[in-house]
DNA sequence: GACACGTGTAAGAATATTCTTACACCAGAT
DNA sequence: ATCTGGTGTAAGAATATTCTTACACGTGTC
């Protein structure tokens, strides 16, 4: 995950997605290793559902990955980290990246 | 305008600032050199209006810089022009920026 | 069976952002 | 005086995002 590789699309999902105290909150907590999501949530002090929707939008950005896991007395549990980006932000950065934006009218869509 | 020297809050609004692909093209219109606002609307086929909003959040974040200035025919000109900010974002930078995160409850206040 | 603890998701309210339209001001040229 | 071309800003509509609440499912334990 190098700001080299990205289009700008992807460079604009991953702003969005970092442009939240909540998801840089949840990416502080998951650089020091994977965590899974019911305790990651008690341990940030929000709801669950609350964080699955902050993590969906990460894991979309490809800032987190998570992967479902079983543990030993049979429980489905779910655990995520963060993956190992490195973003160089600069203005001659973006203007590399600005043929490959979105129409502002788009939605992103695919040719469908 | 480097990432090392910013505060959580400042690196939060560096990335509202950024979520958007008018932002961005506007980066990358600048990034070459400064242009003043209503011609530079004319280039990015916007309204002035919304320019000169998008101009205030990145100027608030610190990506752009403005000044007035007259023209050889009295007119008002007002120029802007990319900070050379250079942000470099990781795991791990997010992490030791995190405590100077703003509560997400918070405002951005200050002690007022 | 009821409980505890994990998962996911949907509906709707509450907020925040984005965008248009309409206005006001200033200065030079016709 | 009116037109052109710069500046700024305010009000309200249209969208998008954020957040809560309430549901559903599975498994091991009391």
């Amino acid at each position: 995950m190098d700001s080299e590789d990205l289009t700008g699309a992807q460079l604009l999902a991953a702003f969005a997605a970092l442009a939240n105290p909540h998801r840089l909150r949840i990416i502080a907590a998951l650089a020091d290793g994977r965590q899974y999501v019911s305790l990651l949530a008690r341990q940030l002090g929000m709801s669950r559902p609350l964080l699955h929707m902050h993590l969906q939008k990460l894991q979309a950005a490809g800032l987190v990955s998570g992967e479902l896991e079983l543990s030993e007395d049979g429980k489905a549990v779910k655990y995520f980290e963060a993956t190992e980006f490195s973003l160089h932000v600069t203005p001659h950065a973006i203007k590399g990246l600005a043929p490959t934006l979105p129409e502002p009218a788009d939605n992103g869509k695919e040719t469908d």
